[in-house]
RNA sequence: CGCGGGGUGGAGCAGUCCGGUAGCUCGUCGGGCUCAUAACCCGAAGGCCGCAGGUUCAAAUCCUGCCCCCGCAA
């Protein structure tokens, strides 16, 4: 059976390898071109593609599967299936046709819930306490395909979109060398998904990383979390971007809310020492942990305070 | 040449526009107070102000070049 993945980011690696030591035959990977990234706009390949470089497999990174040429490229590899997980690119009819035994994808999500192209951090935003890996076959419309298996996994409080994104890579792949056997012999089961209770999880723009305080202290700190460690949350201190990568909330909304707190605006700084940076929220406070001023490292909260410039009363957002 | 912010005692910051004795919070060390303390009081150590040039009687501060860090945008 010769199987050709198509993945791009660290989610789809563990699957990758997970293929590779269980010794099925990859004849070809299939990702995203180089990207420019970060300051230097230096062009950077996505991590499935250092991995199957690696690996010394062969390697296509089309810019778009619908340009003339890329689906005849892939064509050559003689795909008899075609795992997908987390490629960033939509299939056309022609490449969902090409395998024999079909295209599979692994999405970080229980579907038919959290559809799209950003499931985890959107799960913790969210508050969800159980998310999970869904094993499923493809289709034409975006992660509408039937379902073949799904697991599930816990969000604890502790959890953060980057340990999530770790338990849930991995959980694909587990998920995915249990049913591969029987989708190469064409038993796995095909679970249509129930239309009605679909709910999508687009990726995240900038406006999904801006901190809303008037929030619940429970959603200040699902945001955070959920956005921890790849963009950050953040909200503005003396008109500049002003991220928070941790921070911490009250066993209840108010346990710790002095009276004089009350009727302060919710973003206003309480108070600060060593313990961190507390600020009002819609319904309680907060505790900032680690902080990110513009122009400068991230540091814990406690430190920052030192510098004396965030007094009580100064207004976030 | 994408836009912008920053590099100041161990940590976090102010001072830079309007050159002229290096300041604040915390930490460290010593002493005191206290049943006691991460609390409080007194005192001390610790910086060639990122690097290299230039201007000047005098540069953290003005000019030039370079190195490193970060935010935005991609």
């Amino acid at each position: 059976m010769r199987i050709v993945f198509m993945g791009t980011p660290d989610f789809a690696v563990p699957s990758l390898r997970m293929l590779l030591e269980r010794g099925y035959e990859v004849a070809g990977v299939v990702t995203q071109p180089d990207r420019p990234k970060g300051r230097k706009r230096e062009l950077t390949p996505p991590p499935v593609k250092a991995f199957a470089t690696e690996r010394g497999l062969p390697v296509l990174q089309p810019e778009k599967l619908r340009a003339p040429g890329a689906v005849e490229e892939l064509a050559a590899f003689r795909p008899d299936l075609i795992v997908t997980a987390a490629y960033g690119q939509i299939l056309p009819r022609a490449v969902l046709d090409m395998p024999r035994l079909g295209c599979i994808n692994v999405h970080g999500s229980l579907l038919p819930r959290y559809r799209g192209g950003a499931p985890i951090q959107r799960s913790i935003i969210a508050g969800e306490a159980v998310t999970g890996v869904t094993l499923m076959y493809m289709a034409e419309g975006l992660d509408t395909g039937d379902m073949i298996a799904k697991g599930e996994v816990p969000i604890a409080d502790e959890d953060t979109a980057g340990t999530m994104f770790g338990k849930l890579s991995e959980a694909g792949a587990e998920l995915l060398r249990e049913w591969l056997p029987r989708i190469a012999d064409g038993t796995a089961p095909r679970e249509p998904q129930i239309e009605a209770e679909a709910t999508y999880a687009p990726n995240l723009t900038r406006e999904d990383e801006r901190i809303d305080w008037s929030a619940t202290a429970r959603e200040v700190f699902n945001r955070v979390r959920g956005l921890n460690p790849m963009a950050g949350g953040f909200t503005f201190w003396n008109g500049e971007v002003f991220k928070v990568w941790g921070c911490r909330v009250p066993a209840a909304p108010d346990a710790d809310l002095r009276p004089e707190w009350e009727g302060m605006a919710p973003g206003s700084v309480l108070e600060t020492g060593a313990f961190g940076i507390r600020v009002r929220t819609g319904d309680g406070s907060v505790v900032l942990e680690e902080v990110q001023p513009a122009g400068k490292k991230a540091l814990p909260a406690s430190e920052f305070a030192k510098g004396a410039r965030l007094a009580p009363g100064t207004v976030l957002g």
